[in-house]
DNA sequence: GCCGTTTTCGGCCCGACTGTTTTCAGTCG
């Protein structure tokens, strides 16, 4: 029997043994090698069980053998015996105050050591009334101020005033694009850029980084900390700053003068995997890496850079986009100048998953709507088609003979609207988004596909069936000649539910087989197909499709989300099908 | 414990900030 752990439970547990291991006086590089492969493992963008069934952990940036090893056992019965010893020669009470802010492995040892604290169970509450006494001050190496920051930190924690689940890619766009608005208008700053995981257009993102350029930095730091939502300052030096705003989000600044603000970006915009590789490479080159510029480690000079691709190309390498810097051979590819030309959002030409508000008296929800108005934005967003792509009409409400109806009725209905609406020069495509039923059957009567030009596939329910029984169900349904598009994979919702077990390597084969496409869906709740599983598609020779899942035309902007997700997957214009023109996707989808 | 276009052994990124310090340790990103 197999054990489910989520990436970030996961990454706990390496924590806890990096830490273990710290305090019991291992060698450092070995703890480094646990954080490393914890952090790893937390921001990856798929699920690190998946990696697991497929035999792949080593594929993760800084996990071995040795942690492979170990985590198999830890998949296979739910415990590591391996980590069960190392975790058992410290007291358990330090294990739960890792989790707060500002509190690392030495700092919690001593606290647990001289306040005897012994259960994990009741450790926070237990130091947070020790600090409250005032017990904390009198202890070595901590003071009056520390006692205070302790309180503070413990409350913030428990009340949940800091933020520690992951926003989404849009919203925390949306919370950046504010902060950043405001810094763009103090007279000091010259240039204002997100950094980190929102630069590299990850789909979740932790807390809120941001750059400026500028000849003051301490003006702008003053500046910062006064935007209107600030609940408390962190922290504020003369280079950064932290604040938490409202809704519990950490927002951190980082100051550089213009004409070291290229190194600022490059260091901050990371991936930490990333910058470790690269920082590796240029110490082969006698040259050191910092946020600062590039030391030149003979002379001792440190080299300012105002632009990534003079510091880029510094190192003998291309300028890399951030969406694929993650150490996984871009560095490499960089240097051979043969990085890949990444797909953009002015290269898609058209969206073929959307809702209107027809009523097919669908299994799921209407869109809201009509068809005109979404012709007429695909207009503005200059698309040359559409795919009106409601789903089927229910199954359980409904007798074979009605639905047939139905879908002939809701035909002639998009015609008339074609027909009405000559104005724009938008191809439409009537299409239907279809369950995938238990049994792999598809959710609409065979007669009913006279009706379509064609069909996404899709799950709606049964998430929880073996990989075996799932991979055959999703195979199943897209064997349908008129089933085109396997639509939201993984069935994802970020933060709310994890993807299906599928057997990736079996699915795309057969689509790359089928010339099926595979869907990048840019809803912010899925970006899914992620980014990993899109660059192992494109890997086996699988083309995608990138939609928007509209079910209201303000949604159509979200298109560039799941371009993000492509970039991120390393695809190119020749991999995603809907950025073909006109006749030539048509040519595909109705082959 | 991880990793490799100088290496399968012998290295392993770098600096800001804070608090308690008389010069540094711990934490964070």
């Amino acid at each position: 029997m197999t054990k489910s752990f989520t990436n970030k439970e996961v990454a706990d547990i390496l924590r806890e043994v990096s830490a273990a291991l710290l305090l019991t006086g291992a060698n450092q590089f070995r703890v480094l090698a646990y954080d490393r492969a914890a952090e790893s493992i937390e921001h990856l963008t798929s699920e690190v069980k998946d990696y697991w069934d497929d035999g792949k952990l080593n594929q993760i940036p800084g996990v071995g053998a040795s942690i492979s090893q170990h985590l198999d056992e830890l998949f296979k019965t739910g415990k590591v015996r391996h980590f069960e010893m190392l975790l058992g020669k410290l007291p358990p009470s330090i294990f739960p105050l890792l989790s707060i802010p500002g509190f690392g492995p030495k700092k919690a040892y001593k606290l647990v050591k001289e306040l005897k604290l012994t259960k994990r169970e009741n450790a926070v509450d237990e130091l947070e009334k020790a600090a409250k006494e005032g017990k904390i001050a009198s202890i070595e190496g901590f003071g009056a101020k520390s006692e205070k920051e302790i309180t503070d930190r413990i409350g913030d924690f428990k009340g949940g005033k800091i933020q520690f689940v992951r926003m989404n890619l849009p919203y925390a766009s949306k919370l950046a694009d504010k902060i950043l608005a405001y810094l763009r208008m103090s007279p000091d700053c010259v240039r204002a850029e997100p950094l980190g995981s929102l630069r590299r257009k990850a789909s979740t993102i932790g807390d809120i980084d941001v750059a400026v350029a500028t000849d003051k930095p301490a003006s702008v730091l003053d500046y910062f900390v006064k935007f209107k939502g600030t609940e408390r300052i962190i922290e504020k030096g003369t280079e950064t700053a932290s604040i938490v705003v409202a809704g519990g989000r950490q927002i951190d600044l980082m100051c550089s003068l213009p004409e070291g603000f290229g190194s600022l970006l490059q260091h901050f915009t990371g991936s930490k995997e990333h910058n470790i590789r690269l920082r590796e490479l240029a110490l082969k080159q006698k040259l050191s890496l910092s946020e600062h510029g590039i030391k030149n480690m003979d002379t001792g000079k440190t080299k300012l850079y105002s632009n990534e691709e003079a510091f880029y190309k510094s190192l003998g390498l291309l300028w890399i986009p951030p969406e694929i810097r993650e150490n996984r051979g871009e560095i490499e590819l960089a240097k051979q100048n043969t990085l890949p030309k990444l797909i953009q959002l002015s290269d898609i030409k058209g969206d073929i998953h959307m809702h209107c508000n027809y009523n097919l008296e669908p299994s799921h929800d209407l869109g809201v709507s009509s068809v005109k108005d979404l012709l007429a934005r695909a207009g503005e967003l200059k698309y040359e088609y559409i795919g009106i792509s409601d789903h089927n009409p229910s199954v359980t409400n409904h007798t074979q003979k009605q639905i047939v109806a139905i879908m002939k009725k809701r035909k002639e209905y998009i015609e008339q609207q074609i027909y009405s609406t000559k104005s724009v020069r938008v191809q439409i495509f009537i299409m239907l988004e279809i369950d995938i039923l238990t049994d792999g059957k598809i959710a609409l009567p065979e007669e009913g596909f006279d009706y379509i030009d064609a069909a996404l596939v899709s799950l709606h329910s049964s998430f929880d069936q073996d990989r075996a029984s799932m991979t055959k169900r999703v195979l199943t349904a897209l064997a349908h000649p008129k089933a085109k598009i396997f639509a939201h994979p993984t069935g994802r919702l970020l933060g709310k539910r994890e993807g299906v077990e599928l057997d990736w390597e079996k699915i795309f084969a057969f689509c790359k087989e089928h010339k099926k496409a595979v869907e990048i869906n840019s809803w912010p709740e899925r970006l899914d197909l992620p980014d990993t599983l899109v660059r192992q598609a494109i890997g086996q020779g699988v083309k995608l499709v990138i939609d928007t899942d509209s079910h209201a035309v303000g949604q159509m902007e979200n298109m560039r989300y799941g371009v993000d997700v492509a970039r991120r997957g390393w695809a190119q214009k020749g991999d995603i099908l809907n950025a073909l023109p006109y006749n030539a996707f048509k040519k595909w989808l109705l082959k």
